[in-house]
DNA sequence: GTATAAAAATGAACAGTGTTCAAAATAACG
DNA sequence: CGTTATTTTGAACACTGTTCATTTTTATAC
């Protein structure tokens, strides 16, 4: 069952214990709150000790990210019964901005990601989040619920709405925290008006 | 014509000068590059002094994005003649990325206000730059060109615009920074399939 | 159980960061 | 010129991430 070497177990945990405390700093500060020492200090090891752990600090960071990521991608909301697809759609956006205000700081890190991101198109369109989303899209747009213009694919609705909802939980994190209510109660209308001007006309 | 003492003026100067070099410092690597010891070494300066000249190294940053900000507002590319409001609409957001694309440091800077944003959302609105996408969105409905739904105003639709410019902006800059031409060229196509939905049916 | 070899933890040191402040140099004014 | 203000300096403080020789602990062999 544990094919582990005691210190490879050891080690392991750790390891654990070490992201535990930097994700304890993450939540209390942001990601600039992870500090080297502080980290050491809070897992009882001297600092030099953590490099036997991790690389570096972004490493460290990376971890959580990836830990993030994974955080978001088993974050579903109970979804209502009886709900038409275009309902559907207007809560799903809804739900990704919940997540966004229910976990900022995994948020900011998931989108922080001026390191690595996506070689290329194809590669972005395989991200298992937007792979989903497009998905969702595509059986909207074959119910025949909505319906898009001449010459466009459910890839540039899928993109549009992950636009949208990328900005609104951003911007509500950011540069409208001050009003973050009122924003977003706006920001659905949005949403909600999207829907609408896609929805097929009888 | 100039009411300032010799000191004053000496002080404006090298505060300018101070200020000069802090944007060559952003230029070359971003808001992170600029660094108080640096700076003082280009201004041929010890670093004490800067904090005559400014409270601190924020206030410094404070003073670039404010420029920032006077440079995307004076950013008017050329607009060819004879378009439909509709095209001037994709226009106008392709120019808005344009500006992205040209400064992105300053971008950057401008989209990095974490500290100050509007207090409330009569104050966003009240942004010279939404202002001024809201009024043009306005122009284009009473036109008749565009049409919205039921329900909705003007400034759901310059809200929607918005997100749009701003998501396709930073995430060229950042996450998409990988295959920026060929994201920009996707994100082009959805602002024209919203001009497409948005369009009057006859 | 003890000696030996390997792995892990330490704490000091390095090169940075923003900021402060007493002391020295410069400018302004009587 | 002498006195008072102002400006500039450079050292110091409290941080940051990272490295490394030294010590301590653990694992292995006898």
């Amino acid at each position: 069952m544990n094919n582990l070497t005691p210190s490879e177990r050891r080690y392991q945990k750790k390891r654990q214990e070490i992201l535990d405390a930097a994700r304890t700093l993450l939540l209390q500060g942001g990601v600039d709150a992870i500090s080297m020492r502080i980290l050491a200090d809070k897992v009882d090891y001297s600092v030099g000790a953590l490099y036997k752990y991790f690389a570096n600090k972004e490493e460290i960071i990376e971890a959580l990210r990836q830990e993030a990521w994974e955080l978001m991608a088993n974050f579903e909301p109970e979804v209502p019964e009886g709900l038409s697809l275009a309902e559907m759609f207007v809560l799903s956006g809804k739900n990704y901005i919940q997540f966004a205000s229910q976990y900022p700081e995994h948020y900011q890190l998931i989108m922080s990601t001026s390191a690595t991101g996506p070689a290329n198109m194809e590669a972005f369109k395989q991200t298992p989040d937007f792979m989903h989303l497009q998905q969702f899209v595509e059986v909207i747009l074959e119910s025949g619920e909505f319906e898009l213009p001449e010459g466009y694919s459910p890839f540039h609705l899928a993109l549009l709405s992950w636009f949208l909802v990328h900005s609104i939980s951003l911007l509500k994190l950011t540069m409208m925290s001050n009003f973050e209510d009122e924003f977003e109660k706006a920001s659905i209308e949005v949403i909600e008006m999207v829907k609408d001007v896609f929805l097929k006309k009888v």
